[in-house]
DNA sequence: CGGTTTATTTCGGTTGTCAAAGTTAATTCT
DNA sequence: AGAATTAACTTTGACAACCGAAATAAACCG
C-alpha cells in the first residue's frame, strides 16, 4: 500500500519514470573499465579519456593498484623518445577476476577461462549430446566444462568471479530465465539460479547471439563503435545489435527475433511453426530443404544438412541453375532482412558470421548491392558489411565477456 | 592531433566507450520532473517516488520555488482526514515555461502553446498549401503559427522557452537536421538553425511519428510505461517507439522507418521508389489505389483519397466481397509489420493512430488474432493493442513536449 | 491538554570530484 | 655539465551534492 497521501495526484504531464535516472556509475569502475578497455595506457591517458580531472585519477588508481585490481606494467616500449616526464603505463591485474564463458548448443560445446585482463587461460571444446535434454544434466554437463577449464588452468573453481553460459533460444538475461530453448527438454526454467546452486558461483545467462555481439563488442571490430548489428546464420538466424556501446535485448530481455520476423505472408514454413519466418528462407536446414530437390536426392542415402549444402555449393559452381537460384534466393532474403534491421536501427555497421558466407564468393557484395535496393536511404546511407570469421571459440569468448562485466559489476 | 604517447595501447578489452557514462541528471532536475509528472505532490512524496532523502527534496525544492518553478499549492483537497501533520502540496509553476508546439504537414497544419505545467494556453488549426515548398515558405508559415499562438494567448513571442516542430520524413533530431520531408522542396535543411533564426527562440524538430510517441509519454496513456510502440496509419505509415521512458530513434536520429520495412520481395510499389515496403501495403494512398479497381472508377470523375476508401468502406460493408478483401488484406499486412516490431522490440503495448480504425469495425480484435499467429512466442505473450483516437492536436502536444523537454534540459 | 503521527526543516557529516599548486623524471638547450 | 623545458603524476584545499538524524510543525485523538 502507498503512504496515505491526502493530495490527489491528478494531471501533471511528462513520464512517469520512478525511480530512474540515477545510473551514475562511479569513477573508479569508469577508470577501472577505461584501463581495461586500452589495455595498457598511463594515467594521463585515463584522464583524457574520461575526461576527468588528473587528480581524481591519481587517487583512484592508488586504489585500484592497492586493492589489486591495476598494476603499473613496466612496458617502457617507447622508442620514439617524447619530452618531458615518461607516463607510466598501467593495466589489468591479470589475477584480479577469473571467468568462464561456456556456450551450450546443440552439436558443439565450447568454453574459455579468462583472467581480468582478458587473457586466455584455457579452453576446451567437445561433442555435445545432441537434442533437447533435461536441465539436470544440461547443468551437470557445464559444470564439468567449468571443472575442466579450471583443472587446465590449475586454477580452483571456487575462485571463479562469475560463469557466464550462452544458450540458443529465448532467454531473459536480467532474470537469469530461459523461456525456450532448444537444447533443454522443459520450458520456463531458472536457469541462472539453478546453474548457481551447482557450480556455485554467480551464473550470468544469455541468448547465444547476444553472445557473438558481445564477443565482437568487447574483442573485435565493434570495439571502437557505439552501435553495429551482428547476424548470424547457422541452423537458425540470430540477431544481437549494440547500441550506445550496450548490447540492447528488448525491451523485456527478449527480443531482436530477426530470424522469425516475417518476410512473406503465408510464406515458407519455419521450425518456429509459422510461415514466412526470415530463417526458413536463408538458414541452413532452408538451403537443405531446398538442396534435395534440386540435387535430385537419390532415395535411400540419407545426407547431413552440411553435406547437401556442400553439394549444393558444388552444383552451382558447375552451374548448375537450380542450385544457383537457391543460393541467389537466400541472399536477396537475406538481404531484405537486413535492410529491414537497417530501416529500425539503422545500426553504423552490419556483422555477418557463420559458416555459411563461405559457400558463396561473392557474397558481401552481392549482399550489399541487394541491401542498397531495399534500405531506405534516410540520408546516412546502407552501412558496411563486414564478414567476421572468429572460429569456435568465438561464442565462448562472448560468454566470457558477459561473465566478466558481470564481475565488474559485483 | 593526440598527445604523444609513448607507449603503445595496445589489446585490451571490452568496449571503449569514450567519455560516456557520466550522464547523472542532478536531482533538482529530477525533483522538477518528478513534480510535473505528478501535477500534484506533497515534498514527502516526492521523495519516496524518487527514493532519495527528504532533507534534500525540502532544500531543493526551496530553490526550486524561490526561483519560480515550483509552488505551493493550497489545494488541501483531502475529505478523508490523515494521522500526522497534512502534507503540503506543491506543483508546477505554470509561468515557468511557455513553449509552443507545431505540427507543419501537407494538408493541415496544428499548432498549440503550452505552459510549464503542461497546460494548454492557445491552440491553432489551419489549411496547409499542400506540396513541397521551399524552406523559407515553411519557416515562415511557422513562424506567423507561433506568433498568432502568442497574439491568442496574450504572450510576447519573445518570451518563449521553445519551441518544438514536427514534420514528416528523415529528421535528425539531435542535430536539427532534416534530410527530407515530403514538405519541403529541398534536401539536407538545417531545419532547426533557420526556424531559430527567424523566430529569435530555440527551435527543436523531430519526425511527426515520434511526436506521437512523445505526446502519449507525456500526456497519454504511455506515461505510466516504461516501453510502447505507436504506429500511425495515414498518407503513409509512422512508428515511434519508447524505450525505458524514452523515445528511441536509432541509432543515428533517424530510423524506425517500419512503414519502408519489405515485407514482400518484389512487391507492390510504394511511393518511396522501392517495392514491397508494408507502406505501399497499409496506407491510404495503396488501399486508394485498390480501390479504384475495386470500385469500378467511372472514368473521368476524379475522387480524394479520402472520397474513395469512404466509398471502398461503404462496398465493403454491403457486402462487396472485393472490397473486403481490401480491407482484410491490409489489416494482415498490419498485423505482420506490427508482428515484426513485437518480434525486434518486444514492446509492452501497441497504440494504434490515424482515422483509418473508424472504417474498420473489428479491427483491433482481428489485427490482434492476426498478430498473434505471426509473432513469435517468446514467453511474454503479444502485447495488448490500442487505439488511441486524440483528435487533431495529438500532434501539437507531441510537438509542445518536445519543446517543454528541451527548456527543462537547458 | 498532552500524546501520536506524519510532514517538513535544520544541521552536521560524507563522498566524489575539481582546480591549482607542487613534485618528479625525463629531454633539450647552452 | 648545468639550466631550462616539458609533461606525468601527486598533493592539497575547496566545494557541491546528498544523506541521516535530530528538531520542529501541524494536524489529529483521547
Amino acid at each position: 500500500m502507498d503512504a496515505p497521501v491526502a493530495i490527489p495526484r491528478v494531471s501533471g504531464c511528462g513520464p512517469l519514470t520512478g525511480e530512474t535516472g540515477a545510473g551514475a556509475r562511479p569513477l573508479r569502475l569508469r577508470i577501472f573499465e577505461s584501463v581495461r578497455a586500452a589495455g595498457t595506457v598511463p594515467r594521463a591517458g585515463v584522464a583524457k579519456d574520461l575526461g576527468v580531472s588528473a587528480g581524481s585519477v591519481s587517487t583512484l588508481t592508488a586504489e585500484l593498484i592497492e586493492q589489486g585490481y591495476l598494476q603499473e606494467t613496466a612496458a617502457r616500449a617507447s622508442t620514439d623518445t617524447v619530452r618531458g616526464r615518461p607516463p607510466v603505463a598501467l593495466g589489468v591485474r591479470p589475477e584480479s577476476f577469473r571467468v568462464a564463458g561456456v556456450k551450450l548448443a546443440d552439436r558443439e560445446l565450447t568454453g574459455i577461462l579468462l583472467d581480468g585482463a582478458g587473457g586466455e587461460l584455457a579452453s576446451v571444446r567437445r561433442k555435445a549430446t545432441p537434442g533437447a535434454l533435461p536441465l539436470a544434466q544440461q547443468i551437470e554437463t557445464l559444470a564439468e566444462v567449468v571443472e575442466s577449464l579450471c583443472r587446465d588452468a590449475g586454477v580452483s573453481s571456487g575462485a571463479l568471479d562469475a560463469v557466464g553460459v550462452g544458450l540458443p533460444g529465448f532467454v531473459d538475461h536480467e532474470r537469469g530465465h530461459v523461456f525456450w530453448s532448444p537444447v533443454l527438454d522443459t520450458r520456463d526454467v531458472g536457469f541462472a539460479a539453478a546453474a548457481r546452486r551447482r557450480i556455485g558461483r554467480p551464473v550470468v545467462v544469455d541468448n547465444d547471439a547476444n553472445l557473438v555481439a558481445l564477443a565482437e563488442l568487447w574483442f573485435g571490430v565493434g570495439r571502437d563503435r557505439p552501435d553495429f548489428a551482428v547476424v548470424t546464420i547457422e541452423h537458425g538466424v540470430g540477431t544481437g545489435i549494440v547500441l550506445d556501446h550496450r548490447v540492447f535485448r528488448g525491451a523485456h530481455g527478449v527480443g531482436l527475433e530477426l530470424g522469425h520476423t516475417k518476410v512473406q505472408l503465408d510464406g515458407a514454413l519455419c521450425r518456429c511453426g509459422q510461415r514466412g519466418c526470415l530463417e526458413a528462407y536463408i538458414s541452413d536446414y532452408a538451403l537443405a530443404r531446398e538442396a534435395a530437390v534440386a540435387l535430385g536426392a537419390p532415395d535411400g542415402e540419407p545426407r547431413t544438412v552440411a553435406d547437401l549444402i556442400a553439394g549444393l555449393h558444388d552444383e552451382a559452381r558447375a552451374g548448375n541453375a537450380a542450385a544457383q537460384s537457391i543460393f541467389d534466393r537466400s541472399r536477396r532474403y537475406l538481404a531484405l532482412g537486413l535492410a529491414n534491421l537497417v530501416n529500425l536501427f539503422d545500426p553504423s555497421l552490419l556483422i555477418l558470421s557463420g559458416d555459411r558466407m563461405r559457400y558463396d564468393d561473392p557474397f558481401v557484395d552481392d549482399t550489399l548491392a541487394e541491401m542498397r535496393a531495399l534500405a531506405l536511404n534516410t540520408g546516412n546511407g546502407v552501412p558496411p558489411l563486414k564478414v567476421h570469421e572468429w572460429g569456435t571459440l568465438l561464442w565462448a569468448y562472448g560468454a566470457g565477456a558477459l561473465a566478466l562485466s558481470r564481475a565488474t559489476e559485483a
